[in-house]
DNA sequence: ACTTCTATCCTACAAGTGTAGTCTGTAATC
DNA sequence: GATTACAGACTACACTTGTAGGATAGAAGT
C-alpha cells in the first residue's frame, strides 16, 4: 500500500514510465526497456523495482515462474502530483505565473504555439 | 564555484526565493522572511544558508559585523535549470506534450486563459 | 568585569537515493 | 548430472536532505 509521503524518486520515474507504457512485464523486459535510454546495471534497475514494489508504486505477479510487475498508480495522477510539486517549489505554486514563464521563455515553433491556441480555445468554449 | 552537479533542494529553494527578493540580507533576515511561510527552526534555516553558501548558490560578505547573504545564481536561470529537468523527467524532456497536458488538466480561469493567448499571439508574430 | 544573548561554525542523525554487489535457488546448457 | 547463468532477496555504502543541537566567541546589558 502505498504511503502519503512517498514520492517516486528521478531514476525511478524512468522504470515507472516503462510500465505506463507497457505491462505487465518480466524484469528483464524492464532492464530492456530501461537500458535503451539509461546506461544501468541490470542489478541498478532490480533495486529500483524492488523499492517500487516496496513503495506501493508497482504491483508483482508471483503465479508466474518470472515475476510480472505492473502500476499500482496511475499515470495522469503521478504527473499531476509531480507537476503540483514543482509549481509549488518553484513558482509558489502559481500555475498561471509558471505557464506564463513557459511560453515566454521557451523556444516553441509555430505550429505548436498554433495547437497551444486551438487547445486554449476549446477550453474557453467548454 | 557551484559545482555542475549540484541541485537546490527544495527546502533550499524557500531560501533562495527570498534572496532573490531582496539581498543582501543577514542571516536574521532570512530567518525572518523564510518564517512567514515556514515554521522552521532558525537553526535549520541556518544550516540551509550554510549549505547553499558551500554549495556556491549564495555568497557571504564578511566585512559586516553581521554577514550579509545574496545571491550568486540567476533566477531565471535556476528557474530554467529546474523547469527543464522536472519535463525530462516527467514528459520525456517534450516542452510541447508538458504544455499541452497541462492547459488540457489544470483549472485555469477565463482571464488566465486569454492572456496567455495574448502571450502566444505577441510570441507568434515576433 | 560578569552575565547573557546570539551569530557562526561544527556536528548529528535518520531517511531517502543512486548505484551496485552477494547469496541462494531454479532453469537452461553441455 | 555438473556447470552456468540469471532471477529475486538481501546487503552495502557514500551522499543528500530535512531537521536540528552544541560549542565558541564576540556584542550588549547591568
Amino acid at each position: 500500500m502505498k504511503k502519503a509521503d512517498c514520492k517516486i524518486s528521478d531514476a525511478e520515474w524512468i522504470v515507472m514510465k516503462v510500465l505506463w507504457e507497457e505491462a505487465p512485464l518480466t524484469s528483464a523486459k524492464i532492464v530492456e526497456a530501461v537500458s535503451s535510454n539509461k546506461n544501468w546495471s541490470p542489478k541498478t534497475i532490480h533495486s529500483l523495482i524492488s523499492r517500487l514494489v516496496k513503495k506501493g508504486f508497482i504491483g508483482v505477479n508471483k503465479e508466474k515462474p518470472l515475476y510480472e510487475y505492473y502500476p499500482l498508480v496511475d499515470k495522469r495522477d503521478s504527473i499531476l502530483d509531480e507537476t503540483r510539486s514543482f509549481i509549488q517549489k518553484v513558482y509558489d505554486g502559481s500555475i498561471h505565473l509558471m505557464l506564463a514563464n513557459f511560453i515566454k521563455e521557451e523556444k516553441i515553433s509555430e505550429e505548436e504555439i498554433e495547437e497551444l491556441e486551438r487547445l486554449l480555445n476549446k477550453k474557453n468554449n467548454k
